[in-house]
RNA sequence: GGGCCGCUAGCUCAACUGGUAGAGCGCCGUGCUGAUAACGCGGAGGUACGUGGUUCGAGUCCACGGCGGCCCA
């Protein structure tokens, strides 16, 4: 061997943000990632697609924990020799970027904004999208999510756009957009629905709204009501049903008469069973009986003011009817509830309105008319109770929703919505989605086959003013008409297609060849999302080779929030168009909380800045805490977490790494050197290199499996075992003088295991796993290299589990010294072990346990007498250990020879001739000299002994 | 109100299909160290969220309830 040093020292007290930052800068330098995509273009494409992040806000530690797991198997593939196409994404309309812009502008509410003008306010939305884009770039590349920024796909691109056109067009001709109602919280005042985020912001408690029974007569029996109960008196002049549960148990009850006398009929009164105590009086019960009996039975309407067009007024079966509050039944007014309008339009009840966009009633509610609905509230219970119909009336306080801007008191109000008929599809949703496969299992049937079984249709339209137009034209005569391209408008394909430009194009009409007018509404932003597969491409306009080939995905992950959002979108969507699902393979993340499990949000104050985590304890340490927790649960992190990660793991690589390397270099090591057989390599080398080739089985099967703990956590026990067994039982053979077979196989095994233990972990930590491998691989780059595969050759369960029981029994020696109060340094002259151990694993128990001779018998037993031989050897190995801690203290080097100086009375000259040679083999002393010269300092050692040293020339 | 997931040591989490509850961190004692921000051995610390049930046997299966999270209503 050479005494050159070929490789870069690597001191063992590490910074890993520097480290890290020094490896981008690299990257950067030499363009590794594109160089990555190069090495593997026209390898089988592994295909991913990049859920867009809504290009908003800043990134959030939530954020890390996606891209995290998107980077991990890109880097995997890759490095299997697929071809990964990371294409970037962001998603640019919608809500939050408005609202934004409304903060910014000071402005809010659609009139506002309006009178602000569409034109300025849209290129403000597009402008402020822009502005965090860069974050978010230098963010994911702090994180070393690989990912080709430079193709990104943006939503609001023209090409982008008519590809999503194309969709709408597409599942027009199938005849499944329809346009209906969909029932939104409403703010009156500033004529808008408000999204749920937006809602959430406005809730108070607490709030006073009257709570009024109300008698509904009988068509059959004059003399006998249904009670109902409400808390919006407004909604009911729209009453077109009283809904009950079939199931559920009801009363006809009437109040016991106080005496004879009275020509007055009196009334009979039905309700749930269970909603007996509201009754005021002592009532008796004239019959029981189940919901079932009460359907389709018709009453009169409290007002006549909607005439119906179709049968109204009757008792029907809901399924949201319950007995924990109310009368058990519901008063149902089709335009002013979710429930109601479904209910309603599935029985054919007709939906119209009783009150406009501005909240107040509408001319035809002629005793009420132009109130406002809070307003009116007083007159309609007035109007009821002098007809007899008020049964109680009183005061409750309960949780309302305001709007967040103006503070105007909500209303679920009906609008005009543009749907598309997923319910037609539901079967085949159901199938492709049964078709993927899901990571954890239970999503698949459960989170997300729930959702599905209960698909409603999709509302995809929003009136709002930046989104993608929805590509809708209408005609005063009933015409409709989708367009799916610039070009159909006789535009240029670039033109940008936002409102307010788009609104003013009007098509003529080919049935009456009168002017067609857009829908103004722009689209749900999830459907952009969802369009991504042929979107990104511009398909079908442009791109259908690489869409043809880039779909489905074989691999997508967001977090189990997106299964409303985008794994539905896209599974959707791709089902309406192209019948199949868009992803073969989807892992669903958790939520990240905070250290006390509670959601982060602004508000609380919890929120982790990833930033801050990655200068604190690097990004690769952040990233493996996310592969060794539990795979799709909440994740809690906070500091002390991480700081375990990078004591416990990270340090501990680095520590083996660095300890090779100091040594490698000071023995000249040569990766080049003649391969010792692996038949020849001692036991221990054997041992590791069969761990590793069962390691690398495991977290190859593992992530082709996308089983990211079981590959990551194997991968934490590995570096724990090769620190703790392989290195502290193979120092020795490292840093002796001599140079043999034995110190090149440990040089060798210990190489080996380094280089393949890096492009194991390179997926995982791409900073760390690049640092150890272009040092131990003449600067090649991990990221260009092969994953290892397991040969099978090196494996030999025979040897691993010899091994474990040679670590047991350790244990166990260990012990049984601690308890006869022999430290580990006094030499003892046997062990009795059960079971036979082969000589060199025999050899390595003796060492550990520090005894002459280890033995086979029936039993453990530890030889515990000290012979006077014993004794002095145990003084020689406390010798030996004070002269390392001087070397240590006189700043010596590792490799440095000494002079070792003793002085010593008692025992010590006794020592000292019988075991001179072994303590000056120990500590490098080319001498041992029996005096005390004056001018060294040494170190007075008890009463009998000094030692003292100096650098041997 | 509904669906799904979770609840195991002070904290973070394990335990293949039911078979004597484990690890890391923290704490205490001790040993070892040219072994690293260490490591070893020993110890303290558990009514497994609660209540019922199935079973020879339940952390594990079933039912009901509680708490937390996500989504829907």
């Amino acid at each position: 061997m050479q005494t050159e040093k070929r490789f870069q020292e690597v001191s063992p007290r590490v910074h890993f943000p520097d480290l890290e930052r020094e490896v981008m800068a690299l990257w950067a330098e030499e363009d590794t990632f594109r160089r990555s995509l190069a090495h593997r273009r026209g390898g089988k494409p592994f295909v991913f697609y990049e859920g867009p992040p809504t290009a908003n806000g800043r990134p959030g530690t939530h954020h890390v924990l996606a891209r995290a797991f998107k980077d991990l198997f890109g880097r995997y593939q890759t490095m299997k020799g697929r071809y990964v196409e990371r294409k970037a994404g962001w998603d640019t309309h919608g809500l939050p970027v408005e609202l934004e812009v409304e903060k910014k502008l000071g402005v809010s509410g659609k009139q506002q904004i309006e009178d602000f003008g569409i034109e300025e306010f849209n290129r403000l939305c597009r402008e402020s999208v822009y502005e965090y884009v860069s974050d978010w770039r230098a963010f994911s590349e702090r994180m070393a999510f690989w990912l080709d920024y430079d193709a990104a796909y943006w939503t609001l691109d023209s090409d982008y756009i008519q590809s999503v056109w194309w969709a709408l067009k597409s599942i027009w001709d199938r005849g499944l957009i329809y346009k209906g109602f969909k029932v939104a919280p409403y703010c009156p005042r500033c004529a808008t629905p408000l999204s749920s985020h937006e809602l959430a912001q406005g809730y108070e408690d607490d709030v006073p709204d009257p709570s009024v029974y109300v008698r509904f007569r009988l068509k059959q029996q004059p003399n006998t009501f249904l009670l109902a109960w409400t808390t919006t008196p407004w909604t009911l002049p729209g009453n077109v049903a009283l809904a009950v549960g079939r199931d559920l148990d009801y009363v006809l009850v009437q109040k016991r008469s106080t005496g004879a006398g009275s020509s007055e009929p009196v009334e009979k009164l039905i309700l749930a069973e269970a909603r007996q105590e509201l009754l005021q009086g002592d009532y008796e019960v004239l019959k029981r009986f189940t919901g079932q009996e009460l359907l389709d039975l018709d009453y009169e309407p409290l007002f006549p003011y909607l005439p119906p067009e179709q049968r109204a007024f009757y008792v029907i079966d809901a399924d949201f009817v319950s007995t924990a509050e109310g009368t058990g039944v519901v008063h149902t007014a089709a335009a002013y509830g979710a429930d109601d309008l479904r209910v309603c339009q599935e029985k054919g009840i007709p939906i119209r309105h009783t009150v406009d966009l501005r909240g107040r009633m509408v001319p035809q509610v002629e005793a009420f008319a132009g109130m406002f609905v809070k307003d009116a509230d007083p007159y309609i219970i007035a109007d009821l109770r002098e007809r007899g119909l008020v049964y109680r009336e009183e005061q409750i306080r309960h949780t309302y929703p305001f709007c967040w801007r103006c503070g105007t008191p909500l209303i679920y109000y009906a609008l005009d919505s543009w749907y598309v008929q997923t319910t037609a599809v539901k079967d085949e949703l159901v199938a492709n989605n049964l078709a993927a496969n899901w990571v954890p299992a239970h999503v698949r049937t459960g989170r997300m086959g729930d959702w599905l079984e209960h698909n409603v249709d999709w509302a995809i339209s929003r009136t709002r003013y930046w989104g993608t137009p929805l590509p809708f034209w209408i005609c005063s005569c009933g015409e409709r008409r989708c367009v799916a391209s610039a070009e159909e408008l006789g535009l240029p394909p670039e033109t940008d297609l936002h409102r307010p430009y788009i609104d003013a194009v009007k098509l003529p009409c080919r049935k009456c060849g009168g002017q067609m007018e857009r829908v103004p509404d722009v689209l749900d932003g999830w459907f952009d999302s969802g369009s991504m597969p042929f979107a990104q491409r511009g398909y079908p306009r442009t791109g259908a080779d690489e869409f043809q080939q880039t779909f489905p995905a074989d691999f997508i992950t967001e977090a189990q929030d997106q299964t409303r959002g985008w794994f539905y979108s896209l599974l959707a969507i791709s089902t309406l168009l192209f019948r199949q699902n868009a992803y073969r393979n989807v892992i669903c993340l958790g939520m990240i909380v905070d250290d006390q499990g509670q959601k982060m949000s602004k508000s609380r104050g919890n929120i982790l800045d990833p930033t801050k985590l990655f200068d604190q304890f690097g990004a690769d340490a952040v990233r493996w805490h996310f592969f060794v927790s539990p795979v799709g649960e909440d994740q809690r992190l906070g500091p002390k977490t991480l700081q375990n990660v990078v004591r416990q793991f990270l340090l501990t690589l680095w520590n083996v790494y660095s300890f090779f390397v100091t040594y490698a270099n000071i023995d000249g090591f040569s990766p080049e050197s003649p391969e010792v057989p692996l038949s020849q390599r001692p036991v221990l080398d054997r041992w590791l290199l069969s761990r590793l080739d069962h390691l690398v089985e495991t977290v190859d099967h593992d992530l082709e499996h996308y089983d990211v703990n079981g590959a990551a956590r194997p991968l934490q026990a590995f570096v724990e075992e090769l620190s703790n067994w392989y290195v502290r039982r193979s120092r020795r053979r490292f840093w002796k003088s001599e140079s043999d077979a034995d110190k090149l196989s440990a040089y060798q095994t210990l190489y080996q295991t380094l280089v393949s233990l890096s492009r194991l972990l390179a997926p995982f930590l791409p900073f760390v796993a690049e640092s150890l491998h272009r040092n131990l691989c003449a600067g090649a780059s991990v990221h260009l290299a092969d994953f290892p595969t397991a040969s099978g050759s090196a494996q030999d369960a025979q040897l691993e589990q010899e091994m474990a029981e040679a670590r047991q029994a350790v244990v166990e020696g260990l012990a049984a010294r601690d308890s006869a109060r022999l430290k580990v340094r006094q030499p003892l002259q046997s062990v009795t072990l059960p079971g036979e151990f082969r000589p060199e694993l025999a050899a390595i128990i003796g060492d550990e346990l520090n005894v002459k001779e280890v033995r086979s018998g029936p039993q453990f037993l530890l030889d515990t007498e000290i012979s006077e031989e014993l004794r002095l050897e145990g003084l020689a190995r406390d010798l030996i250990r004070r002269v390392q801690d001087l070397r240590k203290q006189s700043g010596l080097q590792i490799e440095d020879r000494i002079v070792l100086f003793l002085a010593g009375a008692g025992d010590w000259p006794q020592v000292i001739s019988h075991f001179g040679g072994v303590v000056a083999a120990e500590t490098l002393a080319r001498e041992v000299v029996e005096q005390r010269p004056p001018e060294l300092a040494g170190a007075e050692i008890g009463e009998d002994l000094w030692i003292g040293l100096k650098r041997a020339s």
